[in-house]
DNA sequence: GTGCATTTTTTGTGTTCACATATTTTTATT
DNA sequence: AATAAAAATATGTGAACACAAAAAATGCAC
C-alpha cells in the first residue's frame, strides 16, 4: 500500500482514510502546480477558474450566481474575485435587463485572448497527465471519487 | 463518464484532465466537511492536522520543520498556526537543546486531550467512507493518485 | 578564529477563503 | 396595494495561504 511520499505517515486506519488524505494531498499539490504556471501571467487559479467558466459561454453573458455554481471551490468570494478581474479589463459587468439584481458577467475582447493563451499553457499542462494515468484508471478513479461526492449535499 | 454534479460541464477533453478537476472538486468538498465539523470545537482543519501530527509522536517533542513537511498543504504558515495553537494553551513551544535554531513543539496535557476528543469525530466521519468506497476502489484510487504525485518534485 | 553560505524560524504584505450580515430587487401572500 | 419572504449581490471581519525577506544559529573553508 503506497502513500504519498511527503505524508510520511506509517499506518492508516484504513485505505479509505488513506484515500481521504491522499486526495487532499493531491488537490494542494495540483493546485500549487497550476499557480505557478499561472503566476508568471499575473493571474491566479481562483481567477482563471472563473475566465475558464466564461469562455465556456462563447460570448453568452452568463449572472455572477451562475459562475459561482460552476467554480471547483463554490464559496469563493466571486464578487470580489470578479472585482479583480474588472480590474484588469478581462471581464465587464452589465447590469442584467430582465432582472435588476442579478449582474451579467461577460468577457473583454482582451479577456477572451488571454483567456484563450492561458488555456493553451493549461491543456498542455493537463495533456501531461495521459503520460501518468491511463484512460481506465482515471475513468474508475473519477467513479469512486464521486460516490463520495454524491453522498454530499 | 459521469462527472460531479455540482460542476456542470458538459464536456470534457479526457478523462484524465475530468480526474484532476474531480480531485481538486472532491478535496475542497472534503475540507469544507471537516471545517463544519470541528467548528464547534473551534478549531480549524488546519490546526488540527498539526495537533493530530504530534499525537502521531507520542510526547515526544518535534520540530516545527519536520510538522510542516508532513503537513497536507506544505506552504500553509506553520508558525503562525502554532501561535493560535499557543493562545489556546494546546501546544508548547521549547527551545531545542541541540540547536538553537530550532523549537520543539509538544502537546501539552490540556491539548493532548482535546485532540483525543477530536480524534474521535474525525474518526467516526473516515469511517463513514468504508460505506461508500471499496476496499479494493480505495486501494486503486491512491495508486492512481500517487502516480502523479510521485512526478511532483 | 573570521568570513560566508546554509538552515530554521519568524515576520511583513497582499490575496483568497469562510462566514455572517446588509442592500437591493423580485416574488409571493393576504 | 401593502407587506412579507426570498433571491442575488455586495461588504465586513477574521483565518489561512503565497511569497519575500529578515533574523538567528550552525557548519565549513580558509
Amino acid at each position: 500500500m503506497k502513500t504519498p511520499s511527503a505524508l510520511q505517515m506509517t499506518t492508516f486506519a484504513s485505505p479509505q482514510q488513506q484515500l481521504a488524505l491522499t486526495v487532499l494531498y493531491t488537490a494542494s499539490q495540483m493546485l500549487n502546480r497550476h499557480r505557478a504556471l499561472l503566476k508568471p501571467h499575473g493571474i491566479t487559479p481562483e481567477q482563471f477558474n472563473i475566465l475558464r467558466i466564461l469562455r465556456g459561454q462563447k460570448g453568452n453573458p452568463i449572472a455572477l450566481r451562475d459562475i459561482s455554481g460552476r467554480m471547483i471551490d463554490r464559496n469563493s468570494n466571486t464578487s470580489r474575485l470578479i472585482d479583480k478581474l474588472v480590474d484588469k479589463h478581462l471581464v465587464r459587468r452589465d447590469a442584467c435587463p430582465e432582472d435588476r439584481r442579478r449582474v451579467d458577467i461577460l468577457l473583454t475582447k482582451k479577456g477572451a485572448q488571454f483567456t484563450d493563451e492561458l488555456a493553451n499553457i493549461m491543456d498542455a499542462e493537463m495533456s501531461l497527465l495521459q503520460n501518468v494515468w491511463s484512460h481506465a484508471d482515471a475513468k474508475k478513479a473519477i467513479d469512486t471519487l464521486d460516490a463520495w461526492n454524491e453522498t454530499q449535499s
